[in-house]
Order: C-alpha cells, then structure tokens, then sequence
DNA sequence: AAGAGCGTACCGCTGAGCGGAACGCCGATG
DNA sequence: CATCGGCGTTCCGCTCAGCGGTACGCTCTT
C-alpha cells in the first residue's frame, strides 16, 4: 500500500501510523504498525522530530503543532472551511445539533469541520476523520453526485455492516441515491451508529451536477427529526454553493 | 534556517514554501523560494505528489488534502479544537462577532480555529495561521502567562509596527502584560488592523498559572465595545479550563 | 536472578538521491 | 518572422546519505 523504500515512504510510514485515536505511540509500537526495521525507524523519527513534525514525549512521539499548521494551508481544503463557516454557523444556530462538512477523497468522506454545542450526539466523526460512504448521509450525498464510475466501484466493493440498520443491499443503496439526485437530500438513520439521525445536502458547483462538498446535520433519536431540518440544510449547502461560485473556485 | 541537505529537509522546505496565501506555486517558484537546484524540486516534488501531500495543476503545485488529514490528527491542538468548540460556539452565539482559540508556538500566536458569521469583520487572522504576539489581545494573553525569559525574550526583540496604534514600547507593553494577569483579559485596539479592537482571555491549566491557549471575540470599531464581551470571553475561557482539567491531559 | 521488551548507539556497505546539463516548448519582444 | 528568456521535463554518472543488522544498557515483570 505504501512505498517503505524510499526516506519519504518511510517517513510518511511514520506519520500516518497515528490513527485519529492515537496520541502518544512509543517508538516500539511504529515499529510494529509500519513493519520497518527498528533502528531505522528510531532514526527517521528522530529526524521527523528535528522538522517538528513529530514531538518527542517521555512516553512516545506526537504528531506536533508543526504538522498540525502546515495541514491547514491546503488551499482548497482550508478555502471551503473559510467560506463555509457563516453558512454552518446559521445551520447550528437554526438546529443547535452537530452540524458537518465534509469532502469525498477516494471511497470515502472526509470530515473538514464539525461544529457542535454541550448537548452534541455523540457521534464517531471527528474533524479530519473519515467515514464509509454508504452509512452516513454526508456520504450518500457525496456518491449520489460522483461519476458513474465512482459510484458503481463502491456500490461493487464490500458495504461494511456498522449497525444492524446499515444498509448493504446495492440496490436499496442505488435506489436512496436516484432518490438523492430528485430531492437534494439524502437521509442516514443509524445506520454508521446506533442512535443516530442525519441529513445532508450537497454544495454544488453553478452546473448544478459536480459535488464540491456537504453540509449536514446530525441529532440523536428522539427528540431529534431530521425531516424538519431538511429544508435549513439543503439552503445553507446551496448558499454556500453560490458563495463559492462567486469568489474564486 | 532548515536542513536542506537531506531528502525530508528538501521535502519541507518545499511544503514550507507555500505562505499561508499561496494557493498554486509553480515550480520556477518553487525553485525560487526553496533556493534548490531545478532538477532537484522537481524530483523531490514529484515524490510528494506520489505521497499525496502535493497535488499537481496545470498551472503548478497545491497543498493536497492528504496534508490536511495528516495535520488534522495531530492530537494536542486536535483535542484542544475538539473540547473548545461547544464554548466557542456558545460565546458567537451570545456575541455574533468573531471568535478565536489559540496557542503560543514560538513567539507567536497560532489559530488553532476561527469562527464567525456573515458581518465579521475583515481580520488578517487565519485558522492554522500566525500573527505577531504584541500586537494581538490573544498574543498579549498568552504572553503574559508564558515564562519570564520567554516575555523578556519577546519584549527585547524587534516589535514590528503594524499600525500607528501599535505598542512598540517594551515598558508600556510589559505593564499591559502585568495588567492582564491582574484582570485576566487583555484588549488590543487597532494594533494589528486599523479597524479591529479584541477581548481575549486564557485558558488555565488547574494550577491558574500555566496557559494552555487563549480565546477571544474581534470586532470592528464603532458598534463594537470589547469591555461589554470581557466577562463573557472569561467565563468561556475559565470553562475551557476546567473541562480540560477533567478530561485527559 | 533471569528474562522480556524497551530505547539507544554503532558502523561498514551500497544504491537512492543528487544536481548539472541539455532539451523542447511556449509567449513575449523587436 | 526570428529571437530570446523562462518554463517544465528528462537524462545520467558520481557519491555520500541512508540503511539496518547487531549489540548494549535500562526498566519492568515474573
């Protein structure tokens, strides 16, 4: 999957060690997730540490505030999140739930933001997190406008069951999306997690075809219905398409 | 400045290239910046490209979203973002201007996230960027905290003028600082922007002398009055603190 | 006391990385 | 239309940065 031959690789071996979860992993332990030789691995955390990209504890490294700012010059991911802000802004303080925005990046959604009060569901997303497609509204929202192609190679590829409600029935699947396109709107109802509702909309660009992102608000069982946020949604995600089709790109 | 004399120092100092305004570079730039041989950026830029932290345009080379992920995971500031915003959003919602968390890296301040809605006023501040700490009520907070080499080292360097209000002069500045530890806040009038005034206030680890980071609310001049927004910028600050106390770190 | 697992240090071999040079392609200039 | 400067790309032989097996000393656990 990666390429562990060069310094590169194995640096980058490294950094992407840490999953969303991890905070301190002692020097043993990227031994052991990237498979490289310890004395190598002990060399080149070092020299990661040295461009402060990695922090050194008493316990392990960290992923440092160093990585932390240059991540967040991405231009385009970092523009969005700018743009998008009032936008997501109004939605949270029309809903006060956990509102999202998220991007596709290969078979999945990236979370580029999560804005939430005390009350939040507690939802897996996490910011700069990813999730399935198929079992989260931002998701089918993302695959119900990507190429045909796109969206037939994760319908093709194993539906992970999350929950006894995911769906993993292609066609059913086919069927939310065709549904998706009709109403700018596409639903998950614990389907990632149990107890909890989504509903998201996609920000597009002026043709009204291509995905740039999508918003969404997410609540937990109960008093939370997502139907009657349906409409919020769906305005903040075409505010925010106008917006971005007005300045720049 | 950098170690440009081994691979992943070649590769920062690519990545480092960009300026938090740069949105495409292409390569003569980069080559400019870098001060690297022609062949060598292109190789070394190609590779990062391969490792999804570059993505390649027509007109040049982006900071790809792979980067931003990666940032994304670094667990400190992460955190930090992820137990802040409830208390950030509560603060835009009493204040409808603009929001700010940060934390001192070096001399300077840096954004660790910035909230705001559609009339928020023009600040240069970016999420994941930096500003000067002597001229901003963040800075000024978080400097007051620090240790006292760490001020002395700050007041002893050059203190750029941003705008005829900046205070350039060590002794005002240092009685400023003595100030905020008293009162716990620190306000900064048109020192970095012409048009900007700012409340912050720290966010205190238990002991109530070390800063972790520090929150504000920005406005512009006229219908905005920061003293009215202390207490509520200090309340939000202190909460921060307490929550942090009880979970993790 | 023995052992397991850790972080660190050493060091000689070698191919990955290096970067100067040359090329072909524009678009600006005269 | 000819020239030229700046661009991105490719090539290739030299060499030293990177490599990783090995060994050591420390701290826990058994």
């Amino acid at each position: 999957m990666e390429d562990r031959d060069t310094v590169l690789g194995k640096a980058l071996a490294i950094l992407r060690a840490f999953g969303p979860a991890d905070s301190v992993l002692p020097l043993a332990e990227l031994v052991r997730r990237t498979e490289l030789p310890k004395g190598t691995v002990h060399r080149v955390a070092g020299d990661l540490v040295h461009h402060r990209l990695l922090d050194k504890t008493a316990h392990g490294y960290r992923l440092s505030g160093g990585l932390f700012e240059l991540g967040l010059r991405a231009a385009t991911e970092r523009t969005l999140l700018e743009l998008a802000m009032p936008f997501l802004q109004d939605l949270y303080e029309r809903t006060h739930e956990t509102v999202h925005l998220g991007v596709r990046e290969g078979h999945e959604v990236v979370y580029i933001t999560k804005i939430g009060g005390h009350r939040q569901a507690k939802a897996p997303s996490r910011t700069g997190g990813r999730m399935p497609m198929h079992c989260t509204a931002l998701g089918k929202v993302l695959l119900a406008y990507a190429g045909e192609d796109e969206q037939a190679a994760v319908l093709t590829g194993p539906l992970e069951r999350r929950t006894p409600h995911t769906v993993i029935a292609p066609g059913i699947l086919r069927r939310q999306l065709a549904r998706t396109i009709e109403t700018g709107v596409a639903y998950e109802r614990e389907e990632s997690t149990p107890g909890l509702l989504c509903v998201a909309a996609p920000v597009l660009k002026p043709d009204g075809r291509t995905v740039v992102a999508a918003i969404s608000v997410t609540g937990p069982v109960g008093r939370f219905r997502p139907e009657s946020h349906e409409t919020a949604v769906r305005a903040a995600a075409a505010a925010l398409g106008s917006t971005l089709a007005r300045r720049g790109r």
